[in-house]
DNA sequence: TTTTATATTTAGCCTTGTCTAAAAAACAGG
DNA sequence: CCTGTTTTTTAGACAAGGCTAAATATAAAA
């Protein structure tokens, strides 16, 4: 069995290459708040094991048997969030933190009787897709709030930060997922948007509408698979 | 904080003075499945942090803080079981092993909604009292069915073991706290008892009637406080 | 292409928690 | 009161994870 300081780095590097990141050395190192030398450590005894690919000076890569084990974690850090939203009423910036412990010791019964509890649910209460049991996942191919163009009209699908404050703010703000946004204008060089979100209207930063996915439900819009803005 | 291994020793030390046994290097090595030595050395460290007292060759004690966070753990253990076996449907000999890895990760924030959720529960599944937050404990002077006499009726109180064999065994034969046990009759030398129960009759091994506390409430017996038998 | 800056790795050290083997203290029996 | 047994402690090692400081690659700039 992996212990909880190994599936924390499997889970690190999962999350970067999901983000189409380079696992560097440093971005790890970062995400998981500790030295790149604790890094570079923890790689050399992961390649041993088999969890991790990684050649001195280049990009950390999961193996099959690590990134199964990385998804496992990813599954129950979800359910686990919905369950606690859902039958314990811990609101949504809570439930990472608590999840982020409790990931690491569920049983697989445990696992299993939250999932049909809950009806076996297919995302956290982040928008973030549940993996499967059988290690698949949803990849949805969202769009980001900050690169809408005024006119546009959304729907939030999916929050991408973690941050308890950040989350009360968005909460306040209606951005949670299923919620319908109107994108009224947006000032140049990353300023804030200007957002009709539920009947009121909100000035937005730059940096928070970038952690806010949504799919484009404009009137005629098309849903075109993986178009890049040009 | 704590670690883990800290709150393991003190709970394992708990649990050897409230069953009025010495907590002897020995004793408290056996309960960790860990060699004595390492329970030397751990002593060693809980006594620089405050949590021991530990002169070499004497028996080990908690000091308040020790005790403290022995009943918080604990606390968090018998939570989990009964919510456990309430909210999710796990049978009363799952509990423990899953109770155990969960207890050092909860928050303060969780055991209180569980609390809550449970309508405040004074017992675990198996009849063991909760500790209360402020750290006090309902500590109840149950017999062992073992010492229990033929022609005598009583109420299980608690079961004191953990092993789920065990545990289902006792279950079949209706040994669960609440229940109803009337002692027909009992074979010397530690022999089996012969018991019925709701309405079956059992015969039970020395050993297994040894792991079950119950109260005395044949007709015309009164209740007498810390009357040991003769 | 040489210099400079940045990223990564090495080297060496630390803490926690565990072990085995050997030494020492405590206990028990005669 | 001495001797053998049991208990406990000491000594020394090890694995997991982490750190800092120094060395070395790599990438960027001149």
């Amino acid at each position: 069995m992996p212990t909880p300081a190994t599936e924390d780095y499997l889970k690190a590097i999962y999350k970067l290459q999901e983000n189409a990141e380079a696992a560097s050395t440093n971005a790890v190192a970062d995400r998981m708040g500790v030295s790149a030398a604790s890094v570079t450590n923890m790689m050399k005894r992961l390649s041993e094991t088999g969890l991790v690919v990684h050649q001195p000076y280049q990009a950390i890569r999961l193996t099959d048997a690590g990134r199964k084990i990385a998804l496992e974690i990813i599954r129950h850090h979800r359910l686990l969030e919905v369950y606690m939203a859902e039958a314990l009423g811990f609101t949504w910036d809570q439930v990472d933190a608590e999840a982020e412990r409790l990931e690491h010791v569920i049983s697989e019964e445990f696992e299993d009787k939250i999932d049909a509890m809950l009806g076996y649910p297919t995302t956290d209460p982040h928008g973030s897709p549940i993996p499967a049991k059988d290690g698949s996942i949803a990849s949805a191919n969202h769009d980001r709030l900050s690169d809408m163009e005024p006119g546009r009209t959304v729907i939030v699908r999916r929050v991408t930060d973690t941050d308890p404050a950040l989350l009360r703010y968005l909460a306040k703000l209606g951005l949670r997922p299923q919620n319908i946004v109107e994108v009224m204008s947006k000032e140049p060089f990353d300023g804030p948007m200007f957002l009709r979100v539920g009947g009121e209207e909100h000035h937005v930063g730059h940096q928070v509408a970038r952690s806010v996915l949504v799919e484009d439900v404009s009137p005629g819009e098309t849903k075109d698979e993986g178009g890049e803005e040009s």
